[in-house]
DNA sequence: TGGCGGTACTG
DNA sequence: CAGTAC
DNA sequence: GCCA
């Protein structure tokens, strides 16, 4: 036989999906801030990474990353050797990992998410759905009426999106129209720099939706333009530094 | 050992 | 004001 | 948890 290779091999973007796991799980437990945002960086910067991190951890190089020190490397050595982790483990232990995609529905964040889970003692996306039909969400202290119509709405949302994610093939055409059109409609000082972010700035195969960073003496100028660009059809929120839309055809950008 | 982004919006 | 999202 |  050859020298042994590994039976599987792993991807920058899969230590970086094992990282945000982690970190949201350390999230919903209700660790400190930064102890979870610590992981959180590293995934970022993990995904960013030109070099394959399978080389930079031969190399015994990983802590030189920035953002990664002696507690995520170890993690990331397991993670390549074994597909797991011992935190991931111990993490997996105290909280359920399909509170995870809780955590996806817009508005549900992890603080929330962990008291769906201790007072309705809800751990999935259709248990969610259930309560919420039910109207179980409402009893809770803070979660009222609207929260619960949210919830649908984004658990919906999240349903439909799952099968129907925007290749970055359309994505990226469109973002890049809404930023020439922008651009036309407007004196060329009024926006000093503009560019696609998120996935869309990621290269992500998919995107679920568009966004795109401006910078500009005059916010309100450009949130106004954007607003009346004719592939808008609705404007979500609209605020004086941002502003959300829904697009002609369902796809939604800031 | 102390700092870690800052802000806008919703409920 | 707390929570969420950017 | 990482960094200066």
């Amino acid at each position: 036989m050859m020298n042994a290779k590994p039976t599987h091999t792993f991807t920058n973007h899969d230590v970086a999906e094992h990282l945000r796991l982690i970190a949201t799980l350390k999230e919903i437990k209700g660790e400190g801030r930064f102890h979870w945002l610590a992981f959180r960086n590293a995934a970022d910067v993990i995904d960013n990474l030109p070099e394959d991190v399978n080389d930079i951890a031969a190399a015994g190089t990983l802590t030189d990353l920035p953002g990664v020190g002696k507690g995520v490397a170890e993690v990331i050595e397991q993670f390549l050797a074994t597909g797991d982790s011992e935190l991931a483990g111990k993490l997996r232990s105290q909280v359920p990992v399909t509170l995870v995609e809780l955590t996806e529905v817009p508005g549900l964040g992890a603080k929330k998410v962990a008291r769906l889970w201790r007072e309705l003692g809800i751990t999935t996306l259709a248990e969610l759905k259930a309560a919420a039909e039910a109207h179980r969400i409402r009893e809770l202290k803070g979660f009222g009426a609207k929260t619960e119509e949210n919830i649908l709405k984004g658990v919906a949302l999240l349903e439909q999106r799952r099968h129907a994610r925007t290749p970055l093939g359309v994505a990226r055409p469109q973002a890049l129209g809404l930023i020439q059109a922008l651009r036309e409609a407007l004196p060329a000082d009024a926006i000093t720099a503009i560019e696609p972010a998120g996935s869309l700035r990621r290269w992500k195969e998919t995107v679920g939706d568009l966004d795109i960073l401006a910078i500009t003496p005059d916010p309100a100028q450009v949130m106004a333009a954007f607003q009346q660009l004719p592939q808008v059809e609705e404007v979500l929120l609209g605020g004086e530094t941002k502003t959300r839309v829904r697009l002609h055809g369902g796809l939604e950008c800031d």
